[in-house]
DNA sequence: GATGAATGAGCTTTCATTCAT
DNA sequence: TATGAATGAAAGCTCATTCAT
């Protein structure tokens, strides 16, 4: 028989490949990871790996761009999900927030921070990344002043950037051990600052 | 000739190791920092190093912590020195900011973010100098609350880690290569809308 | 649809096969030539390879005889082809040697050669055709003693095996970046003092 | 007690390496020698290696150059030493040749240029290498001509090159496996009729 | 104390070969 | 028969650390 084509679990096989990456380079970051280690973890050998990617670099770049792709997606759900008002569920915001933190996206994004001082094409990856972030926050926006919970305000832009930094600030202080009981009163009270002062 | 050893020469050397422990440490970040380097940058032996440092670790740790001390009272400073309205000079205050940042403080700082979720005695320094970071805003807004520039708040604390946080998300930004002119307004907006707006 | 197999068919392939490896071990030598080089150059997979030749070294060994017949063969046509004296036209006969060698047998020779220390069925294959080339040399200055245009010699195998040592040296200098034209020369003046100077 | 610069002791290192290295490059050429091998026989960790060459190719870049002096100098030392009729006694020369040869010196030369044909500085090392060799047969017969064994002939420096090709091509035959008698005559009567033919 | 040559465990990467389809 | 994904042994090279001088 002559064979198929298998696209089909070549996919499948880079999805474990990537998966597996994103666990490890979040546990140990860039340096301490070792291709051992996600092989073994994908269940595949170390051979393998380097016939779906070239080396440990483009491996990497791959999952930072599948981690940020999936991070830009879940923000984007949790925004245009809650159509309540941000100012007063700010807390229950934030919670969501991290959950979605939680599933490993957050630690690969610092990640690939640390790394990207080294490697420009990193670089231009979470710099276009922040990009899509913003505009998806101020998207966001626009439709909380739609719908009257928020004033329009000419700097939206500025506003929505601002959010996103005071979100990753208050990230490194949850990953520095700041409890999470403290950054999520220090996330509501700036918020709630923030979104009631708008011009 | 032989170095003569005194108590004075052993300070003096340790500092050289330090500081040139802190550019590379900056530069190249943990794992890709080189003891060569370093002894060499310190104009030293690499078997010298060892003689003030057990290991790679330890003198990390070390620059760690003088590097967060530096940071701590370039920050002191700042905050003590400058008695003017934060709210109208928000972009001023931003642009010393960053002027100390530029010192090599920063980055050093973000490194030992990174690595400090492999090393729990790391974790517990960046936690106590947070702390710190915390109180020095917090006094400084005090000031100026006694100053009148901004209203007295039952939450100035939060307000102050909230401000931190805001500036080391913006930090985070200017790292993936965001414009400084698009980080300075950011930062002038997010200020002045959570200064003008407390209870 | 699945491709028949004929014996046609298979001959055809190996055919190939042999064509692309010759080329791929003319430019890369044994060591450096990839398997999938050649499967590539030849336009099959690496599985088929391993059905037509038991592995690497099965496969040069085959390239290895191909392309030293082919040598043969052409030396054979150009002494045969050739009736002019060969002294007086030296340098013209060296240049059309030259002609020949640069279809990528000769470097396939002398990767041949460095690989038979390792191999001895390699080096079986080598002997004996040195011991053809010796033959048609041979044959060759026989006739053009019998053509009157040098000396009939006692020693005329050792003359043969003379000039084919020589012509693999020149070969050398020539490989090296001797320039052509010195190596020329260099053949045209041994050549003559060889064969004006027969008993 | 301050450290002596011990630059006697480095050489000897370095001497040893280099030995090591000869041996098994000869041995096993330059792609299959283990980098393992040479620090094993020369009883040093592979570590050290690396402190004295880059990499594998300096390492062979460096044996090249050493084992192409050493074979200049061996020639330079039969040349000037033998001061008795060549073509008499070419047999007998051709014997000492192969004595200086079997020091490890040719196979070296051999495993060079193949070599040389991925690496530009060997070749060019391998070139400037073959120049001096011409020019030390050609003094060699400058003086044979001037103590009247052989005629004085203007084409003294393409004489010279013939020589050393027509050993060259010998020594490939040797490698093949051609018997060394079949050998020394082929490279007597060449030489003779080379010698006794000049203009 | 200061040195720097030596170490060797451990890393990334390669590639001939196999075999289920 | 043809395929090409998977393999894994083995290579080159790195670098934190040691220790005799």
């Amino acid at each position: 028989m002559c064979p198929k084509v298998t696209s089909q679990h070549k996919l499948e096989v880079r999805g474990r490949i990537i998966q597996s990456a994103i666990e490890c380079f979040s546990n140990d970051g860039f340096d301490r990871t070792r291709m051992d280690e996600i092989s073994l973890s994908a269940d595949l050998s170390k051979g393998t790996l380097y016939n779906y990617f070239e080396n440990k670099e483009d491996l990497f770049n791959a999952i930072c761009e599948d981690s940020l792709d999936l991070l830009k997606v879940q923000l984007h759900h949790l925004f245009t999900k809650s159509r309540d008002d941000l100012i007063s569920n700010a807390e229950l915001f934030y919670e969501n927030f991290q959950k979605l933190q939680k599933e490993g996206t957050a630690k690969v994004f610092f990640e690939a921070l640390a790394e990207s001082t080294r490697n420009p094409k990193l670089q231009k990856i979470l710099f276009n990344h922040r990009l899509k972030i913003y505009k998806v926050v101020e998207n966001y926006l626009q439709i909380q002043s739609d719908m009257g919970f928020i004033k329009a305000d000419r700097n939206l832009a500025y506003v929505a950037s601002g959010i996103v930094s005071l979100f990753d600030g208050i990230t490194t202080a949850s990953l520095i051990g700041i409890p999470e009981n403290y950054n999520k009163k220090t996330w509501a009270v700036a918020i709630k600052a923030i979104l009631s002062n708008l011009d």
